[in-house]
RNA sequence: GGGGGGUUUCCCGAGCGGUCAAAGGGGUCAGACUGUAAAUCUGAUGGCUUAGCCUUCGCAGGUUCGAAUCCUGCACCCCCCA
């Protein structure tokens, strides 16, 4: 059984484990069963998931049987860590879509067949029926309320001034700790893993398993997904959630989120994310051409989120979109490089004649708010149709600066595009 | 309840009767350099039919040839006393 503690350990994905001693020794010494739980906020998972859902992947692969659990019934609390103030609740509809969508996702990321194959649980199932007489006998008997209060989670809102915490979230530990107890009966479950704001939620769990039932469970958090700013990682320069569902953070847009990553950052992300050898990661880190690593990150991560076709797409569509003129391609070619680019339609007619102001192109594509606007990025020379410079705010559009039979490709700044068809 | 201070363009923050679309910083955008980086440098940053015009300085009125600047009322925020 190969090492999987050491692994973690050389890739920095130990943050804190709850017994170092013994831990280590306890994972070489046979096949263990562990869980990581996924709150289920949206529909789809994001970047700050893929650290967890690796991870399990990580002990998987080391022939240990893992557990992801979706959150159906803890995500009708929500969870107070690491969150500075009370979250509104999600609606029962609301969250019933978001748990089959991140069902349907996690089946990408792990063997739910083969020899050892994941299992995939949520957390309503057996909380649904528990009525709330039981549950305070059965597991709130167990908790102290000076040691709740005394978690991260509860204290940092308690002394945040105007914050304060509602009952429910404050026994949200309580469920999540249950999940562990239940896991542990039902499935075996001696593990679990989680980001290092759940250290409290963890060891909650593990202190419940030893006075209901006098077993040792253990924990492991992995650090939080910090870039060398100390920002969170999995936004896009202009903010946007990077997401794994193709829907929603297109493949060229995600291979383009790794593609950017710091220099500073990549060599953890390489670490962190891939399922790349010790070998290969430092071969990587050695190369010649610093870019080769950013590279190399974002084929890795595109090929795992979105497979080897969204690979190929995305950096076509990078080729193309940071390279020369765009000409001499069909409208199916560029439909096909730029189909994440956001598009509007215009009538053909509006190419005729006088031709379509530089402005209106601009504005109608949505690459500008106003037309002052258009005006200062043409005469700063950010404007471009085709990927050639626009040469002046009276330019007008005809129909020789199509790109293809249909298509203009207008583009603002260095990595901002939009397409214009004409019909 | 009494007294004082505040509310400025995306944010912070100057301005205290005309030269104010409003200093400075941050952010953002664009350009140069580069590695589709970082750092740095340059420029831009209310709108428009852009050498000009129009709308902005908490809200509503007023004084004045002219108001972000003065007066009145209202709203919200902060501080001190009770």
């Amino acid at each position: 059984m190969p090492d999987i503690f050491a692994d973690l350990k050389w890739r920095g994905l130990i943050h804190q484990t709850t017994d170092d001693e013994n831990l280590p020794k306890w994972l070489a010494a046979g096949q263990r069963t562990l869980y990581a739980g996924f709150d289920p906020t949206a529909t789809s998972l994001h970047v700050g998931h893929l650290l967890p859902l690796v991870y399990l992947r990580r002990f998987q692969l080391a022939g240990h049987k893992v557990i992801a659990l979706v959150g159906g019934a803890t995500g009708m609390i929500g969870d107070p860590s690491g969150k500075s103030e009370e979250r509104n609740l999600l609606s029962r509809e609301v969250l019933e879509a978001n748990v089959v969508g991140i069902r349907q996702q996690m089946e990408g990321y792990l063997d739910f067949g083969g020899e050892n194959p994941a299992i995939l649980l949520n957390n309503y199932d057996w909380m649904r029926d528990y009525t709330y007489l039981e549950f305070l006998r059965d597991v709130g008997k167990h908790f102290p309320v000076n040691v709740m209060m005394a978690k991260d989670s509860v204290r940092s809102r308690l002394e945040r001034e105007g914050a304060g915490i509602s009952y429910s979230e404050f026994s949200y530990m309580l469920l999540q700790a249950y999940d562990f107890v239940y896991l542990n009966r039902n499935y075996g479950c001696e593990l679990q893993i989680g980001g290092s704001d759940q250290w409290g939620n963890i060891t909650a769990g593990i202190d419940l398993a030893r006075r209901m039932h006098g077993v040792q469970l253990y924990g492991i958090t992995c650090p939080l997904l910090l870039d060398s700013t100390g920002k969170k990682m999995g936004k896009t320069a202009s903010g946007d959630t990077v997401w794994l569902s193709p829907e929603r953070t297109s493949p060229y847009k995600f291979y383009q989120y790794w593609i950017n990553i710091a220099d500073a950052d990549v060599s953890k992300c390489l670490r962190f994310f891939t399922l790349l050898s010790h070998e290969e990661i430092e071969a990587i880190e050695q190369a010649e051409d610093p870019r080769v690593r950013q590279r190399r990150l974002a084929e890795e991560m595109t090929r795992l989120v979105h497979g080897e076709a969204g690979l190929q797409r995305a950096q076509l569509a990078s080729e193309i979109l940071f390279g020369r003129e765009i000409s001499g391609l069909s409208d199916a070619e560029l439909n096909e490089i730029f189909a994440d680019v956001p598009s509007q339609t215009l009538p053909k007619s509006a190419l005729e004649g006088e031709g379509l102001s530089v402005a209106e192109a601009f504005t109608a594509s949505g690459l500008a708010k106003s037309n002052s606007e258009v005006r200062r990025t043409v005469e700063q020379g950010g404007a471009y149709v085709n990927n050639r410079r626009v040469p002046g705010f009276d330019y007008q559009l005809t129909a020789q600066d199509l790109a293809s039979e249909t298509v203009m490709v207008l583009r603002s700044g260095k990595k901002k595009y939009a397409l214009l068809r004409f019909v």
